[in-house]
DNA sequence: TATTGTTATACTCTATAACTATA
DNA sequence: TATAGTTATAGAGTATAACAATA
C-alpha cells in the first residue's frame, strides 16, 4: 500500500485532470457535448446493447444515460429498435451519420491529442492508459458510496436504489 | 509522437475517469464540494495568494474562481484580506477553521483511496501521478480552444477575453 | 484605458424520485 | 412484485458578458 502523502497528491491529480477534459470538451461539435460523445464512442465499441448496459460502460446512472441518448437519438446518429428478447428493453445502434460523426470526432480529438502530445513516446501514452485503466478497475462502481470498513451487501446497479422499505 | 489508437484511447480513458471523480466527491463533507476543497488545497499548498492566482491554479475562470471563494469564505474556511499593494486585489488565506477542514479532507481522502488502492504499490501510484502531472503540463492552458495549425497570440488569461472591437 | 474581482445568466452533467410498461 | 426505461426536479461546475472599483 502507498503512503499517505502519495494519496493526497493522487487526490490533487485528479481533480487537475478536470481542465484536461474540459480541454478536450471545447472542440467538440456545437450540437455534440462530451455527454453525447462518450455515447458514440461507447456504441462504437460496443455493438448493438442495451440501455442499462450502455449505464454501465458510461459508470453513470440510467437516467443520465437516457438523456443522453435522447439526444443523440434525435440527431439520428444512433437508432433504438424494441428488443425481441424483451419488450421492455430497447437495443442501441450506431447510424450510418452516426459513424460519420464519431469519425468526425475521433479526427479531432487524435488532432488535439498529436498537437497536445506531440514530444511523448508511445510507450508513455500507453503507460498512462494502462494505469489509468487500472484507476478505474480499483475504484469499480463508484456510484455507491463507501460506507466503512464493513460495508456488505453493496447494490451494484445501474440506477437509483430503491428506498429501503 | 504517438499513433492514432492510442490517442483514441487516451481520450476514451480520459472520459471514463470521471467516474472515480465522482466516488472521490460522493465522501466530501455535505456543505464542501469539490470545488471548495480545490481551493481549500491549494491555499493549502500556496500559502498567500490572489484571486487570479487562484484562478490559474485552478486551471478555471476568475468568475469560477470568485464563486468558489465566497463559498469557502462563508463558511470561515479562509479570509480574504485587502492587499496593501493594489487596493483592487484581495489575499487569500487559509484561518484555522479552514485548516481543521483540510485535515478532514486529507483524512476522508485517505482513507478512500488506502482502501481502493491497497494492492497498489508506491512505485506505481507514484508513476500515476507523475504522468497525469505531465499531462496537465502538456495542456497547458486548456481554456482557450485550439484554433488550427497556426495560432499566433493565443490569450494566456484567467479569465474571458475581451470581445474583439 | 486596462486590470481585478464580482455578479447575472445560461448550459452541461449528474443524482434522486416518481412514473410507465413490461416481466 | 421486480425490472427496463423515461421524465421532472434539483444541485454542482463552468463559461460568457456586463459591471464596479482601482491602476
Amino acid at each position: 500500500m502507498a503512503e499517505q502523502g502519495l494519496y493526497e497528491e493522487l487526490a490533487r491529480q485528479l481533480s487537475a485532470v478536470g481542465a484536461v477534459k474540459r480541454g478536450m470538451a471545447r472542440i467538440l461539435p456545437a450540437d455534440c457535448p462530451a455527454g453525447s460523445a462518450a455515447v458514440l464512442t461507447l456504441l462504437d465499441r460496443h455493438g448493438d446493447i442495451r440501455m442499462s448496459r450502455l449505464a454501465e460502460l458510461l459508470s453513470v446512472d440510467m437516467s443520465v444515460t437516457s438523456r443522453h441518448v435522447a439526444h443523440v437519438a434525435a440527431r439520428g446518429w444512433i437508432e433504438r429498435s424494441p428488443d425481441p428478447a424483451d419488450k421492455r428493453s430497447r437495443l442501441l445502434r450506431l447510424t450510418p451519420a452516426g459513424r460519420a460523426q464519431m469519425d468526425e470526432l475521433s479526427r479531432r480529438t487524435t488532432q488535439l491529442l498529436a498537437t497536445r502530445l506531440g514530444d511523448w513516446s508511445d510507450d508513455e501514452v500507453g503507460q498512462l492508459i494502462r494505469l489509468m485503466t487500472r484507476l478505474r478497475d480499483s475504484f469499480g462502481d463508484c456510484r455507491v458510496a463507501f460506507t466503512g470498513p464493513a460495508a456488505p451487501d453493496v447494490h451494484q446497479t445501474t440506477r437509483t436504489p430503491a428506498e429501503a422499505k
